[in-house]
Parts: structure tokens; C-alpha cells; sequence
DNA sequence: TCATCTTACACCTTTGAAAGGT
DNA sequence: AACCTTTCAAAGGTGTAAGATG
């Protein structure tokens, strides 16, 4: 999909984020925090290939319910907690022309999730647990290089969220990471990751941990984590499964909160959401006990259902 | 009591420097 | 000296499981 301004945004590894749709979850850590996988990575096109852009990242909480999962559902059997502010995770490349953005994959493998409101560390993104987030794509076109363009535009993917947890609800998702995440590999049935930890505080010898294989062990090139070089390339979404991004003129349509949103606030620092109001309170009502399908197909696909938020 | 969170841990890959060979 | 290959160690990314917390 397309927006009205013709930009157009793709995720890469959709077909990874698909496999795991039932639904996703993402670990947060309190400390380091937890890096994503699968990793975010967006295709853009359709920008003005001279023009400057910078990219944003950040995480929207997709309703006013706190979730448990039992009986392998999960379940909305409370209230959400208290909105925090909104942490904008401007991508690391800063302001690009338009032609650099479309010329290759633009990937926010640095952001760590983490549940530690205090955490100051850039790139740290504090996400609540239990809850339903969205990562939303933002565009910003710099008016010969003003920060405080108000040409912004917001991306999000359909079918694209996650649970926010501490510790993995569905053993299914358990599964599916230690199967596609190459550093968890040691948990596969292939592995030699113990149990029972009789060999704790041994640490093994780098001969022992990687072995020497039969050609040249020189380092790898620096690729990211699909494959791909830093360098573009084509990507072609799987059939029968649109996860192009929705065009923002539709959210104008339908989300009172966009104007207000994207009014007058300053990228890089936190931002104060608009407070709950009769729009979003007539909409944020979901059913209980979503069965996967529903969970796998939020029912507000293209809106945010709730913006949620503290006082504006 | 129980659900959730925190933390240390083993096991893994990645990275790059040092050492050795040509 | 310059370049390439091999070895090694550290850093960092995982899920696990025990204990802590509320």
C-alpha cells in the first residue's frame, strides 16, 4: 500500500514476522535490555531522491488492556497500566537523501526493549509487559535541513505486533526463536546446552567454542543479520499476505489524534501521547478470549485503536 | 499461593587482534 | 615489508531456571 504522498514502506523479513504470528512476543529485559527478533527492517521507496529524510522508530500501545495467557490464549483480563511517554528512536544514518534510503535496507537492529521506565541508555526503548505494541515508521522530510519540517509521515505494518513479556507465554514462539535466532542455537535439539548445569563457572577455550572449520576462518564480512549487505536489495513481498505499510492519509482520516500527534513536538525526545477520549474509548473495546485468528488480525489493522495516553 | 520479574548462567556467534606463514 | 591464514579471546546475543517480589 501506498500513501498519498507515494512513499511507500515494506518490511523485509515479513515472512519471518508472519511465521510468528501467533501472536509474537518480544523478551524486554530490565538492564541491558533485549534486542528484537526477528530484527526490524524496512524497504522505503518513493521519496524525492534529493531531498533529506530522516527515519524514526517507535512502539505504540495497541489498546488499554493488560493481557495474561492461559489455557494457551491470551487473555485481556485487565486494565492497562499507566501510558508512558512515547521514545522516538531516530535512526542511527541521521538525516539521508531520499536516494540513500531507498538504496538499501534500513534496519533498527540496535534498539534494545526493556521494561525499566528509568533507563536513559539511547536506543533503549521501555515497553510495559503484558501488553499489545505496534512498532510505527516514522518519515520526516527536512525543509532545507529544519529539523522542525512538518512533513512527517507514520507507517504501520499490518499483522506486524507483538506481546511485550518478561518470559515467554507461548511455548510455540519459544520454539520458533530457538530455531530461527542463530545465538540460540545452543537450545536446539542439536545443541549442547545443558539443563542441568554441572559444569557452571568452567569456561571453555575458544578452540572449544569455535572450532577451526576446514577453509578460512578469517572473519566473515560485516552483513546484517539476513544476509543481506549494507548495500539495497530487491525484496519482494510473500504472496498472498500485503504487509506494505498503510499510507498515512488514511490514519488522517480516521485518527483525530494525528494532527495533535504529529503537532509541534521535537524528534529525539520523549513525547506526551493525547489523553483518551470519546474516539478512542467508542473503538478500544476488543473481544475477550481472542482465538488466534482474531489475535493474528488485530481488529483495528490500519489505526491504531488507541493512542493512549497521559494528559496532553 | 501464585503470577510475574530479575538475575546469573551456559552455550552460542561475531569480531578483530595477534601470531605465524609465504 | 606486505599480505594472507590461523588461532585466540573478548564481547555480545540467546533461553533457562532458580530465587525474589508483590
Amino acid at each position: 500500500m501506498i500513501s498519498s504522498s507515494g512513499i511507500e514502506v515494506t518490511l523485509n523479513n515479513a515472512g519471518l514476522w508472519k511465521k510468528f504470528n501467533s501472536p509474537m512476543e518480544m523478551i524486554l529485559t530490565r538492564k541491558i535490555g533485549r534486542k528484537m527478533f526477528p530484527n526490524l527492517e524496512y524497504s522505503v521507496d518513493g521519496l524525492n531522491p534529493t531531498a533529506m529524510y530522516e527515519i524514526y522508530l517507535h512502539m505504540e500501545r495497541m489498546d488499554d488492556h493488560k493481557y495474561r495467557y492461559v489455557s494457551k490464549e491470551w487473555d485481556d483480563y485487565a486494565r492497562g497500566d499507566p501510558i508512558t511517554p512515547i521514545q522516538k528512536i531516530k535512526h542511527k544514518s541521521g538525516g539521508q537523501t531520499g536516494m540513500f534510503w531507498m538504496d538499501g535496507p534500513i534496519s533498527f537492529e540496535q534498539i534494545r526493549l526493556t521494561n525499566n521506565p528509568e533507563t536513559e541508555k539511547k536506543d533503549h526503548i521501555c515497553l510495559q509487559s503484558m501488553h499489545k505494541w505496534r512498532p510505527v515508521v516514522t518519515i520526516r522530510k527536512l525543509e532545507n535541513g529544519d529539523e522542525n519540517s512538518d512533513f512527517d509521515e507514520e507507517f504501520r505494518i499490518e499483522n506486524v505486533w507483538f506481546m511485550a513479556v518478561t518470559t515467554y507465554q507461548n511455548p510455540a514462539i519459544k520454539v520458533l526463536k530457538v530455531e530461527n535466532n542463530k545465538f540460540a542455537s545452543g537450545f536446539r535439539s542439536t545443541g549442547n546446552h545443558k539443563t542441568v548445569l554441572p559444569t557452571r563457572g568452567i569456561k571453555r577455550t575458544a578452540s572449544e567454542t569455535f572450532p577451526t572449520p576446514p577453509s578460512s576462518t578469517s572473519p566473515p564480512s560485516k552483513t546484517s543479520s539476513n544476509g543481506h549487505s549494507p548495500i539495497a536489495h530487491p525484496f519482494h513481498n510473500p504472496a498472498n499476505f500485503d504487509f506494505s505499510m498503510m499510507g498515512t492519509a488514511h490514519q488522517y482520516l480516521m485518527n483525530p489524534y494525528q494532527n495533535i500527534w504529529n503537532y509541534g513536538y521535537n524528534m529525539g525526545k520523549q513525547m506526551v501521547q493525547p489523553v483518551m477520549n470519546q474516539w478512542n474509548m467508542q473503538i478500544s473495546g476488543q473481544p475477550r478470549n481472542m482465538n488466534h485468528e482474531q489475535q493474528g488480525n488485530p481488529n483495528s489493522t490500519n489505526v491504531p485503536e488507541f493512542y493512549g495516553l497521559n494528559n496532553f
